[in-house]
DNA sequence: AACACGACCTGGTAGC
DNA sequence: TGCTACCAGGTCGTGT
């Protein structure tokens, strides 16, 4: 679920109904600490934000509660919370009955809380640009290429370099590049560097319609809207571009998707 | 500095 | 049916 695309349509979905409400009380189960849960009772909800994949829930007193979903996480509002039949690992509930979940089958997910200007810092300290964001530039991007020898998709799943990619977007950049997975950055062309760049904003704009739209719940759901995977999950099928079989290779421990022909 | 790898967790599924 | 092995959208700590 979680890479930028679905983070930011989690965000959306609850900033319309819990922004101004107050945290009265948190159940901890796992996730998180009893102190997260101390540090944001009695505030209110003042803002909800995202910073790469990322989710910071604005609380008044200048503190920020900051979950990060991993791999399985989701994060969402219910009208009741004492009716919660998700299985929850913390519970927000909310002035006037309703609730917040932190559901995580894997109980990867972590909460967190700390002073708004701590976790600015480490924000700006750990993550690069926002991919759709003013300042991530084409100029700027080359520059960051230029000075890396990392292999394509582990330099663009390096949230120092771009913030909210992950395994399946940054293969599917890739692939619309023409960009083998293993070539080292700084031996692609500033062009392609360039093309690089156009294929992650590209490629996260689509994605993130297609999570707003699968959010936003059934019956405003249509089909031009879905992402389409062209690699990811297809390992031995035929390219939809020149028909040789997308491979499969392990890359950081983890599987990289990509088409042979297409990506050099 | 840059990389590989296991750990963190649970659940689903392919294969025998 | 039941077992095993492997896989999963992410990050962190440790070791080489």
């Amino acid at each position: 679920m979680p890479e930028m695309p679905e983070v930011e349509a989690v965000c959306r979905k609850l900033r319309d109904v819990v922004v101004g409400l107050r945290i009265e009380g948190i159940q901890v189960f796992r996730c998180a600490t009893d102190a997260v849960a101390e540090a944001a009772a009695g505030r209110d909800i003042q803002a909800v934000e995202r910073r790469g994949k990322h989710i910071l829930l604005r609380l008044s007193g200048g503190v920020t509660l900051h979950t990060h979903l991993r791999m399985s996480g989701n994060l969402f509002a219910i009208p009741d919370w004492r009716f919660h039949l998700a299985e929850a690992r913390v519970l927000i509930q909310l002035r006037g009955g309703s609730g917040i979940v932190l559901e995580d089958g894997r109980a990867l997910a972590r909460m967190d809380a700390a002073a708004d200007e701590k976790i600015n810092k480490r924000m700006n300290e750990e993550l690069g640009p926002e991919p759709l964001g003013a300042d991530f530039t084409v100029t700027r991007f080359q520059a960051m290429a230029k000075l890396s020898r990392q292999p394509a998709k582990l330099f663009l799943m390096d949230q120092s370099n771009v913030a909210g990619l992950g395994n399946i977007y940054a293969a599917e950049v890739l692939f619309r590049a023409g960009v083998h997975p293993r070539k080292p950055v700084n031996r692609l062309s500033m062009p392609r560097v360039a093309r690089l760049h156009g294929s992650i904003v590209r490629v996260l704009e689509d994605a993130l319609k297609s999570a707003v739209a699968a959010y936003s719940g059934p019956g405003s759901f249509h089909s031009e809207e879905t992402f389409e995977m062209r690699v990811y999950d297809r390992e031995g099928e035929p390219c939809t571009i020149c028909e040789r079989r997308i491979r499969r290779i392990p890359q950081g421990g983890r599987s990289t998707y990509y088409c042979p022909g297409c990506q050099r």
